[in-house]
DNA sequence: TGAAATGTTGGGGCG
DNA sequence: ACGCCCCAACATTTC
């Protein structure tokens, strides 16, 4: 018998549910659609990713089968040019995976062909967990107990092993699908700081686990050390499985090898892209509407120049230019630096969070709908258990406290390299002598602060105000 | 998973 | 010895 696996998020051997149910059932024909709706990173992701994962089949003697089109219609179609009767795939949780999955659903039902689903990409099924009441978490802390307590997620699956297919159907070539960027070649950053990939991502899992996590809870806070788990774009694709994680790390936390403290704080932070996903499914409209109602009539200024000036990293700001020059150099920003320069676009710039959350989905290399979207109402002070409105981080505060040393923002902001630690975080208020030794022309080598902080911070708590009353 | 304003306390200088 | 002021340090509240 010859099983259809439908690939979308979940590109990986271990721990594949659908893949190991085909596997079960007799050959596998793994196929994969063009998404047509991904940013720029995360197409170069893509290439490589199912570049490497057309290895892992070839392999075992199965192709990877790459076309273009309408999944529903499509797979129905390859169904019946390989006589197929079975469909598998893994459970995308958006509103646009979903209903792809729906459509697919409906139309193998029409054919009778059987289809089925899996959850490979959660820990937990979100259309299953309710508060007392029965209606769906607000607040992600009585969300994440609740989750803890009461479900334990099943143990990973190995991986065993595949027969060799025979008569493969047609694949398009990856190639021709032009996913990575040419002129001009603008991935080098990115090649550099990632191994896209299942092995890629056991890797960067293993040194974490042996390593990194230990002073993860302290350390996670400082983006000049290398302390975060650098998993989210193998997360986003599907190259490691969160159950893996979860049972790593329990495991790990149970021997004694990792300190409960930090292993939970990493759990937790799963819990937050579970938490993102969960909200998603139960409020699909957060896609495109603030989760605050309030918010529909928040008077957004959205001046093009703050946002081309945030998006280039020329804001004068030196902990948010290198946020933002890091995001384009690597395609990734670290967690803290992402809050500080949402919180600087949506509040000191007034610049709407949809504006941020898609220059975010074309450039991050592990854009995810939910992270994004719950991520960016969170910081707006919009969303679900939100941040609330008032918490505007003053980015010189921010840089002081977690890049004292200045070490990040040289990093990415080499121009400011020669400025002592004092001033890093604010060249401006540096005296003029400092300034010329450090050889740093205001204005002219880096950018003066392009709005105020006391009067972008007063502006912004007075555009709250606006929207306070009015329900 | 803030920041700034405001309030409180306590030690030291000094008349 | 005592009250007074100053102000740092910490706590609370407000945005």
């Amino acid at each position: 018998m010859k099983t259809i696996l439908w690939l979308r998020e979940d590109l990986r051997l271990y721990d594949n549910l659908a893949l190991n149910q085909a596997a079960a059932d007799g050959e596998v024909i793994p196929v994969f659609f063009y998404p047509e709706h991904l940013g720029g990173a995360s197409y170069w992701w893509l290439h490589h990713s199912l570049s490497r994962l057309a290895e892992q089949f070839a392999e075992h003697g199965v192709t990877l089968i790459l076309r273009t089109g309408d999944p529903a219609r499509v797979v129905l179609k390859l169904c019946e040019e390989i006589g197929s009767t079975k469909v598998v795939f893994n459970r995308v949780y958006s509103s646009r995976g979903m209903a792809q999955g729906q459509a697919v659903k409906q139309a193998l039902q029409g054919a009778d062909i059987e289809c089925q689903s899996f959850n490979s990409q959660l820990l937990f099924e979100p259309g299953k967990i309710f508060n007392k009441q029965g209606t769906p978490f607000k607040v992600f802390t009585p969300f994440w107990k609740h989750c803890c307590a009461q479900l334990q997620p099943p143990a990973p699956q190995a991986f065993t092993t595949l027969k060799p297919v025979g008569d493969q159907p047609d694949s398009e070539q990856l190639s021709d699908w032009g996913l990575l960027p040419t002129r001009p070649n603008w991935a080098q950053g990115l090649a550099d700081t990632w191994q896209p990939g299942e092995a890629g991502a056991q890797q960067r899992w293993q040194e974490f686990l042996n390593d990194r996590i230990q002073g993860y809870k302290e350390g996670r806070d400082f983006p000049e050390r290398e302390q975060t788990s650098l998993l989210s774009p193998h997360l986003t694709f599907g190259e490691i499985s969160p159950r893996q994680l979860w049972h790593d790390t329990q495991e790990a936390m149970a021997s004694g090898l990792v300190d409960a403290s930090n292993g939970n704080k990493f759990l937790a932070e799963i819990g937050w892209r579970e938490f993102s996903r969960y909200l998603l499914v139960h409020f699909p409209q957060i896609e495109t509407e603030a989760f605050n109602q309030k918010f529909a009539d928040f008077p957004w200024k959205n001046s093009a120049k703050l946002l081309k000036a945030w998006q280039k990293g020329e804001t004068g700001y030196p902990i948010v230019d290198a946020g933002m020059r890091e995001l384009w150099h690597t395609g990734y920003m670290h967690n803290r630096v992402r809050m500080i320069v949402a919180s600087f676009l949506t509040k000191h710039c007034l610049v709407h969070w949809q504006s941020g959350m898609d220059w975010f989905w074309d450039t991050l290399v592990d854009a995810d709908v939910a992270n994004n979207t719950a991520s960016w109402q969170w910081v707006a002070g919009c969303g679900a258990d939100a941040a609330p409105y008032f918490r505007i981080f003053n980015p010189i505060l921010q840089g002081e406290k977690h890049d004292k040393l200045g070490v990040y923002v040289r990093r990415w902001v080499p121009e400011l390299k020669k400025m002592p630690n004092k001033t890093i975080h604010q060249p401006w208020t540096a005296d003029e002598e400092t300034l010329a030794e450090a050889g740093v022309k205001l204005g002219k080598d880096y950018p003066r602060p392009i709005v105020d902080h006391a009067d972008a911070r007063a502006e912004a708590l007075a555009a709250y105000q606006a929207i306070k009353s009015s329900s």
